[in-house]
DNA sequence: AGCAAATATTTTGTGTACATGATATTTATA
DNA sequence: TATAAATATCATGTACACAAAATATTTGCT
């Protein structure tokens, strides 16, 4: 390796954390990270689901799920609740009435920082990036 | 934002995550992590050079620097020493001997990495992302 | 010389990621 | 039914990243 610049771990760590940091900054004003969020709409989509559930959806380890559920639950955004079925090792993320109110403006954000990466990038470009990240994205590649 | 896999933070966070985790792989058997990799690769271009000139290099903040210093440092791989031209506010990384053993077959497991997944993605398409990830990657995009 | 501004490093606190292991609970099996 | 295996969550420890603040030192200006 001549130029760390040209290392694909060192060069996609650096891009990812550029976009990290601008996603930070649109979400910031409503007090939620990018993690955060990605939790948030998983709930969005289907409410109710349990550490495991939202782990896998998103790919996330169930100990780091963790974490985020307990910050979010301490902003008020979810809260824990037994399965109703009974399963009593499952807690289940339910959003409060303050979570399902962020689903428009979060979204919206989230929508631009897309929007002005790709208006950066140029379209094509940009679909060739994503399209890269997504085959790289796949776990056990 | 429709399905979260196409949200850049999250796409790019999951494919950095998946590239982190191979070259955490690759350079486990050393004890070096990426991190502290970029950090012995900018000392074997140029020895001596201070906590802020690393931070510079490598886009890393200055409180970061210090905890990777520290763990290189306690694995025997650099010292710190004071500037000889005896300014001191400043603590130079020196390679040890171990420390510059490392860069042949550290710089051959990430050259590894690099051809593997430029194999996964073939050339052209691998040209065009390193290209769209050093685009993304620059400072103030 | 003397003081403000800049520089270099470190510390502290928060958030994330992951490995490992503990605990509790459920399920499948002998 | 008793026990082993699987599942879900949480705790612990390490490693980054970054903001903010503390400390020490140097430089620039008057």
């Amino acid at each position: 390796m001549d130029r760390i610049e040209d290392c694909i771990s060192f060069l996609i760590g650096k891009a990812a954390q550029q976009i990290a940091r601008r996603a930070r900054d649109k979400l910031a004003p409503f007090g939620v990270t990018p993690v955060q969020y990605a939790v948030l709409h998983a709930l969005w989509q289907q409410d109710g689901q349990s550490g495991s559930e939202l782990g896998a959806r998103l790919a996330i380890d169930s100990a780091t799920i963790t974490g985020i559920v307990d910050r979010l639950e301490a902003a008020n955004l979810l809260a824990r609740r037994p399965d109703e079925a009974g399963d009593r090792r499952i807690n289940r993320a339910v959003l409060t009435d303050r979570g399902r109110s962020l689903q428009v403006p979060l979204d919206r954000a989230m929508d631009e920082l897309n929007a002005e990466v790709a208006a950066e990038l140029g379209q094509s470009d940009a679909g060739r990036l994503w399209a890269g990240l997504h085959r790289l994205g796949r776990i056990g590649a």
